[in-house]
DNA sequence: AGCTTCTATTCAAATCATTAATTCAGACAT
DNA sequence: ATGTCTGAATTAATGATTTGAATAGAAGCT
């Protein structure tokens, strides 16, 4: 049955006329004729009595115009909230990140994509990396972003950047006013490091044992904060993103070395389901993302404070 | 909107397939993908995550299913309140009746209808004639039983039974023991009639001024039974159908005579609406109305009771 | 009765739905 | 990884339905 059918009905019964509710539903007096025609057969029951003008509705007339009336309602409700729905979906993009994406630098992008996009409404979620990918593949998060990314059946790679890793220091650090270090050297020095399950802590390790180096590690920490809190305090020598320290070095309290040899970088990936398409705006924060890349680590650092909290030892830092 | 549609799609959902679907619904498994895809087009929202075996519902397509769900049983139960609802209306006919319809008569024709249709219903209401009329009108009555019926743009009349009229007596009239009597020796006596606004005492007028006869009524009743009462008194002579002198004449209170000349009817019409199409049921309790005509005077009278109440006293009844 | 207005009917043209065959893609097993 | 299998999307042609202009018919009005 057509909910059509239905309507033209309704509008016939409400209007008292097949021709008036034919333009209302711009089909002609013939089309409405036949729609209810094609009910009553339908239904086998005679829903108007024709004989008299303006007609009459038979009692099973009115029932089935006045249930009709509501049914119509409700699939009208249904549709516009199904569109809502779509529209506040579709309009959320939720970004789940591992913690060591720079809080300030996502939230760049995230004014950034606020000023083209008033309506669109971007919420970050940070989370250890394993929980960024099962939020990705739960449909929990429209992307994430995590460091040397992998794709699996579920989940898509987007290559997005590649952060300079870099010896890390305490300015007391015997190393510390060193613009190179290589990775032989370090293996002699007490280092921090990241926690064996971390995929971080796994590449180090292979790039060092790569030189014939064994990291002696006298501590471990799962997050990026805590981490250069112990370089500060001197415990040991670490490799860090360049870009997550910047703002130390520029303060003074650590200092930073070149790593000689091939440049060692840590890859950023944008990762998503591969399933239901990205929505347009889920789309769109990507392409802003990619887009502004060169910019972006300027622009990043620009969004912290200019002048360090604390006067900057100049010379002392890596340029 | 298809219904159809709708169906499709939860079944589509119900059975995670869309050849079951299918199948379920008698369709080919490609009739059910464009059914669900029409569905997606129309409301500019994906329903349904098909990159995954099997899909899986978006949110959207989980308040759609829901709901849609819904609306379907409640269309299902209109359809069928609708059907019952007919049925209910065209099983039952409710026929109008004057008072004087003898109640013994139609009782014969509903316990008749009755045997042959099990599941009907048949609602007798008697009333005075022109509240039969109305109630026919007004669609209360399916069909009306009155005398000297007339048509009109709103009600139409099917010939039923002629009555004969009989002049009736008291035993001890000087009349009583006549075969006939002309209508001119009616006008030397008292009579006993029915009410000026009655179409039947009209008649009887008309008839007898034909006759240069003015009738001297001396009592005037609204219903049959009141009548006979005041004749049996011997307050006078009257004019009355036959039938319904039958059982009087059968147990000797009353006498009849012939009326002289051309026989004298009273016709009796079964009236109905001419707008809502008769039901089903209507039109055949009309034909069994009709058809049973010949046999049922004399139906009608041995489902009175065969034995008088009060002895019979033969002889004195006419012929 | 004749006029007017509204609905039903008719029929050709166009649209829409349906289908079988084919292609495509995900899942699973090797 | 690779291939196979199953189920869904696509396609193109057929068949059914809908459409609307014209016409007929019926009800109410003067």
């Amino acid at each position: 049955m057509h909910l059509k059918s239905l309507k033209i009905y309704c509008d016939v019964v409400r209007k008292r006329s097949f021709s008036q509710a034919a333009a209302e539903n711009s089909i002609t007096q013939s089309g409405a004729s036949q729609a209810v025609h094609q009910l009553e057969e339908h239904l086998g029951v005679q829903l108007l009595d024709r004989s008299t003008r303006p007609f009459e509705m038979t009692p099973e007339g009115q029932l089935y115009y006045e249930r009709s009336r509501e049914l119509l309602k409700q699939y009208r409700a249904l549709e516009e909230d199904v569109r809502n729905l779509h529209r506040e979906i579709s309009g959320r993009v939720t970004v789940a990140s591992i913690y060591s994406i720079g809080l300030s630098s996502m939230k760049y992008y995230v004014d950034q994509f606020h000023r083209m996009n008033p309506h669109a409404e971007i919420q970050l979620e940070y989370h250890h990396p394993e929980q960024v990918y099962t939020a990705v593949e739960n449909g929990q998060a429209n992307i994430g972003l995590v460091s040397y990314p992998r794709s699996s059946r579920a989940v898509k790679v987007i290559p997005w950047r590649e952060e300079r890793m870099v010896a890390v220091f305490s300015r007391h650090h015997p190393l510390a006013n060193r613009e190179h270090v290589s990775i032989t050297e370090l293996g002699d020095f007490a280092m921090v490091g990241f926690d064996e399950n971390l995929r971080i802590r796994q590449e180090i390790n292979k790039l060092m044992s790569n030189y014939g180096v064994i990291p002696n590690v006298v501590m471990e920490f799962d997050n990026i904060e805590m981490l250069k809190r112990a370089i500060e305090i001197n415990e040991g020598v670490s490799l860090l993103p360049q870009p997550h320290v910047e703002r130390e070095v520029a303060s003074g309290t650590l200092c930073t070395a070149q790593i000689e040899g091939p440049p060692v970088v840590r890859p950023i990936g944008i990762i998503h389901r591969r399933s239901p398409q990205l929505s347009e705006t889920t789309a769109r924060f990507i392409e802003l993302l990619l887009g502004d890349e060169q910019q972006q680590s300027s622009h990043a650092v620009s969004s912290a404070p200019a002048t360090p909290i604390e006067a900057p030892i100049v010379g002392v830092e890596a340029h």
